[in-house]
DNA sequence: CCTACCGATCGGTAGG
DNA sequence: CCTACCGATCGGTAGG
């Protein structure tokens, strides 16, 4: 049975979930930063005090650590669904850095907080959260590899390759907006393009 | 007249200098964040109390804006240093890409806490230093856009070309280790072809 | 969902 | 350079 609780006047009572509670944090540490970031102002964004937030979430680092969890499960997912189904490493580093830079459009605010502030997160998860991305980092350069070997690409190192390749579409997250002149879908096929460039693919 | 107290016993008072003090800052606010950073923390490493900060600088705040103010200044001046002398878009856009990536390899805690803690600025500092990247951004699209305009450059957007090229450089600063198996000097020419090779230009 | 409250820590000042 | 101290704010708990 569908709420139907819509008061907004003074004697309103606000109704909080723990979906809003993420979805205004991930907003104002996307802004401000972790430690930026007072649980106060998510409290008030939301028009509740401070301790009801605990009713939604176990403490502020649990919501840095949901989200950067979250977001790196999504880049992974994103990369081995990708991948699948060919062993062609331009059509796999092509569909690669397309997913990732296409996150990084759609997915603003949870980009912004894994760049910044997964330092942030205590042990251990720190140290899991730092394995995703390098997992993520070694597969793309795997790719790279293995174009490098077998001749399609002419690229010196792929390690180099792959990090320009990564950080380069991180930095949608900082320019893209929704309503700007091209679609999410426009800019992540172009960064892919990019990708093969700095590879040195020659079709 | 050079100091000879090497005094480091007990009985040792720190003898400490502005210079000092902004190195150890340097050191904190790219490790854990400028809001993620105590002054208290700072002042331990020195051997000293916090007040005695205040002997060398002025607030927390300053200390945040005058790194971020002379790095980007620096970014600035190196530009017009590398196009300086020619008109090839070419040399141009190669020249102030090295100098760019070279000085994220060099100078690796600068460029961390001025892509991480930028935003923390209050105004009109803010303001300011966002002025001066957004100034950097579009000479370095203005030179790809000439090199579009004559034919040597083949891609289809300059501003998404230099956005990506000017973060591909920031990643240096994350991954860079001096005692690496490649010099500063190696890693920001690659990262110069990387950035012809983005833009399309066949030699 | 609230009020009342906690200890800890923050950046910073006074005064020597 | 220090000690002593400030008000403000932090994340979080108790109890309803």
């Amino acid at each position: 049975m569908p709420s139907t609780d819509t008061r907004t006047g003074p004697d309103a009572r606000a109704v909080v979930t723990s979906e809003a509670v993420l979805d205004t944090a991930l907003t104002l540490f996307a802004q401000r930063g972790y430690h930026g970031t007072a649980l106060s102002q998510i409290a008030e964004i939301l028009g509740i005090r401070t301790p009801s937030l605990y009713n939604h979430m176990r403490s502020k680092q649990e919501l840095l650590e949901t989200i950067v969890r979250q977001t790196l499960d999504h880049v992974l997912a994103d990369f081995h669904a990708a991948v699948k189904g060919t062993d062609d490493p331009v059509v796999q580093l092509r569909e690669a850095t397309r997913v990732y830079a296409l996150r990084h459009a759609t997915h603003r605010r949870e980009a912004l907080i894994v760049n910044r502030d997964t330092t942030s997160l205590p042990e251990p998860a720190l140290t899991a959260m730092r394995q995703r991305r390098r997992e993520h980092e070694r597969a793309i350069r795997s790719v790279i590899a293995r174009g490098i070997e077998s001749g399609t690409f002419a690229v010196g190192n792929a390690g180099l390759a792959s990090f320009a390749i990564l950080e380069m579409s991180v930095s949608i997250a900082r320019w893209f907006r929704e309503d700007g002149p091209r679609t999410a879908e426009q800019v992540a096929d172009e960064y892919a393009e990019f990708a093969l460039r700095i590879v040195r693919y020659r079709p």
